[in-house]
DNA sequence: TTAAAAATAGACCGACTTGTCTACTTCAAG
DNA sequence: CTTGAAGTAGACAAGTCGGTCTATTTTTAA
């Protein structure tokens, strides 16, 4: 592996788990094995590996939930099934995810609360395009445009309340709940 | 007002406008106007100030909602005031809570993701807190204690995911959004 | 009035921060 | 075999970090 792509997956993780600004430069060039000029050669600062980071988070997490989403039919059981894959996240068995803390993007949030810092902005650019992933499929079991939007926010609130109850309270069971709830809601469709 | 509780707000207005390990103790100190020797005369480290600063943002919050929802006849009015409430700490039209950053608990869980940590717990307690003010209401409007456990579960969800979105995706209306799912819910019941 | 308590300003400590710079090595393509 | 790019190690800069210490002033209470 190339070794910004070294930089960006322990900075990642280390971000990840400790949040950005309590971790150094140092302490990634040091867990991933590279001088701190290789680092310099290809970024221009620490808040563009941040950004990087981000990015990189932003591909892994959907290339993987719609991976997961798309081997159910679509609508419903895709639906049902993004509450199982969350639910083996916050369960530790998506290791391409890493161990669970949190939404990544969410944690980065509250570290870049301006709205129009780049490193907010694709925090959320992320949340948007799994937004528009869950409208895709409650477009299949809408009737209207609006109708599908309406369930697909009601859908989105659910898993991010889910993800916050998972890390803030420890529950790891809120998927699970989570899916009761929205099963509840669209079955009556 | 005391320098102990002056250096407590300067310190949680500080540290949820930016997050924890944004902010220095010497920040702190200038903005509040007090000198370095007094701080550590009233807390044993600055680990010990964000604990206080968590403790007050939680007084704070809990009381300011209850105080909101208890305006309201007990359960399902009491709920929807709830939305109403959270609408009105994403436009900033509640300034006990400050400008609106998201979750102050959540943002810190951020930080502090073990959930050993004391500062961890104190967040995960907050939540809890809340969760159960919820619950008391639902009570009133359910038949079963199940059955106000899965709705006071449904709104707290609903709720959080409103939180994290109004404040990544700058969605001011997502507290509405959250009501509107929420009225749903309540009324066939 | 006096004595104790509390707060002040600011020097100081060692460690760490992001980022630059130099000198040396590795390696691959022509 | 040579040339140039890419990487390494580590010193270095200027500033910040949390925290301690001293010396002085202000406040409070007996």
């Amino acid at each position: 592996m190339g070794r910004r792509q070294v930089l960006i997956d322990t900075a990642l993780r280390l971000f990840y788990e400790h949040g950005i600004h309590a971790i150094g430069i140092n302490q990634v060039l040091q867990e991933s094995g590279v001088a701190k000029q290789t680092l310099y050669n290809h970024f221009e600062s620490k808040d563009s590996l941040v950004e990087a980071a981000v990015e990189h988070r932003d591909k892994l997490f959907f290339q993987w939930l719609e991976s997961r989403m798309s081997s159910q039919p679509a609508g419903r059981e895709a639906l049902m099934e993004m509450f199982d894959a969350v639910h083996d996240w916050f369960n530790n068995r998506v290791p391409t995810l890493h161990r669970f803390y949190g939404c990544f993007f969410i944690n980065t949030c509250g570290e870049y609360s301006d709205p129009e810092h780049p490193v907010h902005k694709r925090c959320a650019a992320h949340k948007t395009r799994i937004f528009e992933l869950l409208k895709q499929h409650t477009r299949e079991i809408c009737s209207s445009e609006a109708d599908a939007e309406e369930l697909a926010n009601a859908l989105f609130l659910l898993k991010e309340g889910a993800i916050v109850k998972a890390h803030v309270e420890g529950d790891l069971d809120a998927a699970l709940k989570a899916k009761g709830v929205a099963s509840r809601m669209i079955s009556p469709h």
